[in-house]
DNA sequence: TGTTCATGGAGAAACGTATCTCCGACGTCT
DNA sequence: AGACGTCGGAGATACGTTTCTCCATGAACA
């Protein structure tokens, strides 16, 4: 009573601030109670009576107290937010959503973080650095960092949990979540090869994150362990023209490939545009699986053979991941400074991809009606 | 110097943290200046000589000193956080991202808000209580709110600034940015006139929001002006199935309609996909818009005519609308509870729709060659 | 009748920053 | 030589919580 007398004869003194927003000084106050009676109530900590705490909370109400969000991050440590950082790519604005995968990915994330009561914020690496420091994160997930990312080394330096989605290159993270791409890869070459393809090529990327490298090297294997060579061509990922140049730049090879894997979202239909070009049918001349999330491959003429990543199991791990880190040993952190620690094991976890096979990757009398018309209305 | 000596004398007795983030006075102690300085210093204010300046920064960086957002926000009262709440239809998970709407204008919306030193975060009206009033929000945007939403309603209460997609119904806000959904419409319905539609129908949504209920209203004046019976179907939009079923009954009518307008962006195949059931064919004997961003209409068979919200537009305006808002008056704030201030005018805006069209709504010669069969190869 | 325990709750110290107030020192002008 | 303006900076307070410590009260117990 003291404390809230106190309280309110400062208030009106010092200032004559209209409409203050009524913070839990006033809630005690008008309860005839402690502000620890009212924090406690009000969280479910302490020993109160029943009766104490349902009063307090009917006070708080009637008030329309909302504790300040600041006030309490700053004093325990913990803000419930988690960022959700995409690397740009070059100068490109804001790529997010560009692709499916990202959205799905961030969709699962948002809404796992959710369900365990935090608050997901999309920060793009390479925004204000202002930006980054004004808001206060529990933890963060990284999608795709490149070799020694100097932000996730710098968050990891904060003493942050550091989450990613894809295998970390040489930066130091708490976990780590990625598909099996190697795997996912030689199934596709299979696959291919077993539609009947003989020279198979590749659509990569320039850049060094990991999907872009694991997946180019386990073509590249794929490719010694059948004596098969290499066919490929790599342009910067960010770049939506350059992908349709490199996709035409593939099919007017001497050494034409008779199947294509691209690994980005809209290679397939650069690719079909470019078989398109070349007057080579598809799947007869031209064998064409892409990576993709979009669902508009269902609907291409012909519907094109995708892999997809399943963004939204990944998205979900990631999240579960981080939160576990966050709220398992927030105190016990193993100093990331103390580089003598042998603690370091990070622990990573492959996921399994999904092949959606459909018309583009399928020969079906594998080798001789090669030009044989389909019956009309066949869908 | 002293209150360095003493900050540091007490860290050291009354705990023996191990790696304590290095605080603004750990920076004040190590460049031998007081916390004052520091802070002018660090945030470009007081007067202070650029070698000190430079000299406080140089210490801070050597520190890896990163000043706590949570101690700031608290101080400051602005955390550099907006909130994007997106009303969730009925108790389904999260619907973000679903349509592509919500996708392109939160990217939008994510992208000015880094633009001008906020970050986003994404908040389902339906999620935890907890999570909300866990964040410090300096204001809200708010996507399509129903009617007298009291999430909107507690907001305002809040003198937070809130800024609607969506003109609101009956609830209080700082100011709304909208689509003409009356113009476009009409629009649509007249371009479906002039393509030779007699009878058109309308496939719409069961819910409250503005919307829907607009469009609704444009549709029914507009047949009431040129003496159309109206001809639609509602559903619970954020039921996927439902659309297909309504879709369904639509074209299963006895007084089947000529044309069809779907507000929402499943319909298009829905619709197409009821059409092919009855053997209807589109263009021919239907004409076929509906309401989307996505671009899987620009390939279906035939490809769809879609109406364009421009979402990014959208998302840009309104977040600077709120900005603007937090900015320009946050102590001014004309408190929300004086409910005599005529103060009260909203400030809206209009913008323009896009309408893309395809295939589906034009039957090239108008009226006479309603079952000529293409000549193959067309496209 | 003293001792112990559980109960219910109050006081006060942080959390780390921004900022308001004020103070000394050093020209400069009259 | 005193009044005064400016520069550079120090002290202290408040932001609104959470939580640690500790105290009063009454009941149970020997």
């Amino acid at each position: 009573m003291t404390a809230a007398a106190n309280h309110h004869g400062r208030r009106t003194t010092t200032r004559t601030r209209r409409l203050e927003r009524a913070g839990i000084r006033d809630v005690a106050a008008a309860a005839g109670v402690s502000i620890t009676t009212v924090s406690d109530a009000l969280n479910g900590k302490g020993r109160l009576p029943d009766e104490t705490r349902t009063k307090v909370r009917e006070v708080a109400e009637r008030l329309g107290y909302r504790p300040s969000a600041a006030a309490r991050t700053l004093r325990t440590g913990r803000s419930g937010l988690i960022g959700l950082t995409v690397t740009t790519y070059g100068q490109e604005p804001f790529t997010f959503t560009e692709f499916a995968y990202f959205a799905e990915m961030a969709r699962a994330a948002t809404s796992a973080a959710l369900n365990r009561g935090y608050a997901l914020v999309v920060l793009p690496a390479s925004s204000r650095h202002d930006v980054w420091s004004n808001v206060a994160l529990d933890g963060t997930v990284v999608i795709d960092p490149s070799d020694h990312d100097p932000m996730v080394a710098d968050l990891y330096r904060q003493g942050l949990p550091v989450v990613s989605d894809g295998k970390p290159g040489n930066c130091p993270v708490t976990a780590w979540v990625d598909n099996d791409h190697h795997a996912a890869v030689l199934g596709i070459l299979d696959h291919l090869a077993q539609a009947g393809a003989r020279r198979i090529g590749l659509l990569t990327g320039t850049s060094t994150d990991t999907y872009t490298r694991l997946s180019t090297e386990a073509y590249l294997g794929w490719c010694r362990s059948v004596g098969q060579e290499p066919l490929y061509e790599a342009y910067p990922a960010h770049d939506p023209c350059a992908g349709a140049v490199a996709a035409d730049r593939l099919l007017a090879r001497p050494d034409r490939p008779d199947a294509v894997y691209g690994l980005f979202d809209p290679n397939g239909t650069d690719l079909l545009a470019a078989a398109r070009r070349y007057h080579l049918r598809v799947p007869d001349d031209l064998l064409l699986v892409c990576c993709s999330e979009s669902d508009v491959y269902a609907a291409t003429e012909p519907p094109i053979t995708t892999l997809s990543l399943k963004p939204r199991r990944i998205g979900t791990t990631v999240v579960n991941l981080l939160i576990d880190a966050i709220e398992g040993h927030t105190s016990e952190n193993p100093s990331p400074t103390d580089e003598t620690a042998t603690d370091r094991r990070v622990s990573g976890q492959l996921m399994p991809t999904e092949l959606i096979v459909r018309r583009s990757s399928q020969r079906r009398p594998p080798r001789t009606t090669v030009s044989a018309p389909r019956p009309p209305g066949e869908e």
